[in-house]
DNA sequence: CGGGGAATTGATTGAAATCAAGATAGGTGG
DNA sequence: CCACCTATCTTGATTTCAATCAATTCCCCG
C-alpha cells in the first residue's frame, strides 16, 4: 500500500469551502452552493517523500490536485535516463484527464496531500459546468505555456542562466502563493534539479557556489538560498 | 500589408462543409448543421513564405488554424538567440486563445492558408458549444504532451539522437495525415531545425552526413531525405 | 555520535560550439 | 539559355563548456 485514503469526516461535504488552496486551482470558479456537490466527487489521499502517486503507462483513472506539498513528475527514456518534466506545487493539478495511459510519472516530494478525482465523474461533471471546463482549458494552456518556456530553456540558455532562472522562478512561484520567498526553500535534491534543467549535479553545485562567491545568493544550508541581488540573470 | 484576405465566395457558408482537413483539426467534432453557423465565424487569409502572421507580444485577437502548408512559432530570447517551439502543420491550431499578448511570434514556411477565427467570436460560440470546447481542450493537452516530449529531447538526448527523432517525428506526421512520408520534405531551413533542436546548423548538417555515409538515410537533396532504416534511433 | 546519503570540489575528457572556408543550388536578369 | 549572385549547405580546424571520473566534506537522522 502506497497511499493513505484519509477518512471523510461526516462534514466531508463541505471539504472543498474550507480548502486553503482553492483560490489557486482550476475549483476556484465555482460558486459556494457548487461546492457542495463538487466536494463529493473528489476524496483526499496522504503520499510521504519519495512516494510514487503513479507510474508513465499506467491506465489513467484519476486527476490530481495538490493541496500541500510538492510533486515532481517525470519520464523515463528507454535507457534509463531521467528527465524531470516539472516541479508541482500546491494548487497545480496533474494527471492526463483523457482516457488512456499517463504520459509521465508523478512521485511525492515531501509529505503531499492530494486531492482525487476520478476522471469518470470530472467528465460527467464538466459537461454539466462550463465554467470549470473554461476553468480548466486556461489552466492547461498555462501549463502549455510554461512548458514552451523551458523549451526556450532547455533549448538556448547555458548553465549558469538555467540555474539563475530556476532560482528565480522558483521565487516567484512562491511570492504567487503568497509564501516566503526570499530565503527561497528548495525542497528537491541537486540531482532532480539537474534532471529538470538538463544538467548534472555537479554542474549545478558548481554554479550554486559560482553565484555564492559572486554575492548574488547567499546559501543558508543546501536546500534554502537568499536572493541577494535579484537583477543577476 | 502582410496578409492577403480571400474573397469570400457567396457559397462562403460552406466553406467548413468542404474543408480538406478538418477531420484532423479540433472542429471536426462539428455536426454538418452547424457547420454552416461555424463557417461565419472564420475567414480564411494566405501568407507568402516567411510572413509574418503575428510577433509575439501583439494583442492577440485572432486563432488560427491551418489548412495548408507549414507555419513555425518561436520566441526571441533578450539578447537575440532564437528558440523555435515548434513547426506546425495542416490541422494544427495556434494563436493564444486567451486575452493578452501571444506569447510566442509564428511565421510562414513556404505558401500558407490560415483559418482565422476572431477570439471573441469563438469564446461565444465555445460557450454554446461544449463539444467544442472539450476538443480544443482535448488538442490542448495533446499539445502539452508533445511539449513535454520536447522537453525531455533537449533535456537528454544528445545531436545525434534529437536529429534522428526530428527526422523520424517529421516522417510519422506526415504519414498520419496521409501524406508522402518516406521521401520525407524538410520544408524548414538547417537553422530553423537548428534553433528547433538547440543545437547549431553545422551540428545538424554533420549529424546528417554521419547518417547519410552509415546508409541510415539517402540524402535526394538538402531538403528531401529517404528514410533507409528506420530501426537506427 | 556515528553512518550514509547528499553536496561540494578538483582533474580530465569529450561533444558540440565557434570560427572559417568552400561547395551547391535556386533564382534573376542579361 | 546561360552566367552570375546570393542563400544555403557542407566540411574542416580549433576552442570551450559542461560531462565524467574521483575524492572529500557536510549534515541530517537514527
Amino acid at each position: 500500500v502506497r497511499e493513505t485514503l484519509i477518512e471523510s469526516s461526516d462534514k466531508s461535504t463541505t471539504r472543498c469551502a474550507i480548502c486553503k488552496i482553492r483560490s489557486y486551482s482550476f475549483c476556484r470558479c465555482l460558486h459556494d452552493d457548487q461546492l457542495k456537490i463538487f466536494s463529493g466527487i473528489s476524496t483526499e489521499k496522504e503520499f510521504k517523500d519519495k512516494e510514487t502517486v503513479f507510474l508513465q503507462q499506467e491506465d489513467s483513472k484519476h486527476l490530481y490536485n495538490i493541496t500541500k506539498g510538492n510533486i515532481k513528475i517525470y519520464k523515463l527514456l528507454s535507457d534509463g535516463r531521467i528527465q524531470i518534466i516539472g516541479f508541482l506545487y500546491p494548487g497545480d493539478f496533474f494527471g492526463s484527464y483523457k482516457k488512456g495511459k499517463y504520459n509521465y510519472s508523478a512521485e511525492a516530494i515531501g509529505d503531499v496531500r492530494l486531492c482525487v478525482f476520478k476522471q469518470e465523474l470530472l467528465d460527467n461533471y464538466l459537461e454539466k459546468n462550463m465554467n470549470l471546463a473554461k476553468e480548466l482549458l486556461h489552466m492547461t494552456s498555462h501549463e502549455l505555456t510554461l512548458a514552451q518556456d523551458r523549451i526556450g530553456v532547455l533549448g538556448k540558455m547555458n548553465a549558469n542562466e538555467r540555474v539563475a532562472k530556476f532560482i528565480l522562478n522558483i521565487s516567484e512561484q512562491r511570492a504567487r502563493i503568497g509564501w516566503q520567498n526570499n530565503p527561497v526553500s528548495l525542497p528537491m535534491i541537486r540531482q532532480d534539479i539537474a534532471d529538470y534543467l538538463g544538467l548534472t549535479l555537479e554542474t549545478v553545485s558548481r554554479e550554486i557556489t559560482r553565484f555564492k562567491t559572486s554575492n548574488l545568493i547567499k546559501v543558508m544550508n543546501a536546500k534554502q538560498i537568499f536572493i541577494v541581488d535579484k537583477e543577476k540573470l
